[in-house]
DNA sequence: CGCCGTCTTGCGTAAACCCGCAGCTTGTTG
DNA sequence: CAACAAGCTGCGGGTTTACGCAAGACGGCG
């Protein structure tokens, strides 16, 4: 049995290993890549290996990398090991999984008891495990109930990326009111009225502005989602 | 001689330790605080410990802990010892280092060579140390060519945050127009008209919109400045 | 089939935004 | 002091947003 590790950072790179070899005594060779780029051709290479991927690196980011690799070969057992449950990520992440892949997420606070548990039940028992922290955050996103649609989850990246309302409405194939509705629905469920909508009016906010940066802060979308879609963005201009 | 090191990530933290061990042989005590609300106050309890800090840490951000603790001492040294060189950092740290203040900032893919090199430099030597590649930015962004005033800055600030352009005039007591005047300027220099301005006009941007896209992109925000931001504007607003 | 909720679309309006033009106030320089 | 660059401000107008109102379109359900 192979392991790949992808991990941008050599003292958790190491970490990994070790805790590969210390859970994993059936695994013979490790191997260790130290961005995404390294880590997709090192998959190629490598078949039937399993890998361990950081989310957040800065050549090219693990998502990317993921998809990628679970492009070529559906049946890669991927462990997700991140610092961070942003819903970003968790959404990123279960948007690129295949049907019936054995994945997990676990976070880099977990103990070295929970993430060797992990890399059992992923590679040797082909079990899914969600750390239950991210675990509740997809629940949540996915429940209706104080979540977001996916068209609301879209529209939302295209404000962010600073698309108009006409572009939004051509790239999605909706009429430009359409594109306003769903905006309006999003403005609601980001609560952008908040602070000034009673009193006196003078400080109020520039609701397509605003709801770009209240996404942020509550980590709905953070820079790697951005990267992402910024990428899909000039893929689709180039496109026509 | 007493060391306090602030850092989120249990690895980096006790990698930190035996540098901090093998780079000062005069240092006898080293104390570890594992995010920046416990490092503000182990500084409290220690006055005459040197510090060195993470910038990105979940529970309450390094500069926000640097600033209450310069205020409190402004001799004290600190060592910055961070993951990135996002201009958004860099630009926050200048802007709360007191006058005359030893400091440094290390990135942490620095050799361990460097890393001790710096710890003598400024817990000894009472000298500023700033790694070579954050040292490029900085003049980059204090120098006009290609950089951002402070003024420009600002506003970029405001619009991220999803003010008004009537609630930015009233916040920095200018004339609206005064207020939209920088924001052209703004546009201007971030090169928001991109990727569509010579041929056809569908793909159009929201300038507003884009223009903080694309600061996000470039570094020039990150999370951490829109999280500073936010809590002063919430302090603004409370002021009245 | 008819009723109902959700989603889409068009029309219309008030507000906000982008920006060219031009007059003023400053600080700087020869 | 004259000249000039840089920044602030008001005016005016074209465009984009935000959103109420209302008329279809579509799918589920009794």
């Amino acid at each position: 049995m192979k392991v790949l590790i992808v991990e941008d950072d050599p003292l958790h790179r190491s970490y990994l290993h070790e805790a590969v070899n210390a859970a994993l005594p059936e695994c013979d060779t490790v191997i260790e890549a130290e961005n995404g780029t390294v880590g997709e051709k090192l998959a190629r290479d490598h078949k039937s290996a399993h890998i361990v991927m950081d989310l957040q690196m800065a050549n090219r980011n693990g998502i990317e990398a993921a998809r990628t690799i679970w492009k070529e070969r559906p049946e890669t057992r991927i462990l997700f090991w991140s610092n961070y449950s942003d819903e970003a990520y968790v959404r990123g992440v279960s948007r690129i999984v295949p049907d019936g892949a054995a994945y997990g997420y676990v976070l880099k606070s977990a103990s070295d008891e929970r993430l060797k548990l992990a890399l059992r039940s992923i590679f040797i028992e082909s079990q899914c495990v969600i750390d239950r922290e991210v675990r509740g955050l997809q629940q949540k996103s996915l429940g209706q109930t104080n979540g977001f649609t996916d068209s609301e989850y879209e529209i939302l990246v295209d404000i962010a990326l600073g698309l108009t309302d006409r572009a939004i409405a051509k790239r999605r194939g909706l009429s430009l009111r359409s594109v306003q509705n769903r905006l309006q629905q999003l403005y609601d469920k980001l609560d952008v009225y908040q602070s000034g909508g009673d009193d006196h009016e003078d400080g109020r906010f520039n609701l397509r502005a605003r709801a770009v940066t209240v996404a942020f802060l509550r980590k709905l979308l953070n820079y790697s989602a951005l990267e992402r879609a910024e990428a899909e963005l000039q893929e689709w201009l180039d496109g026509k």
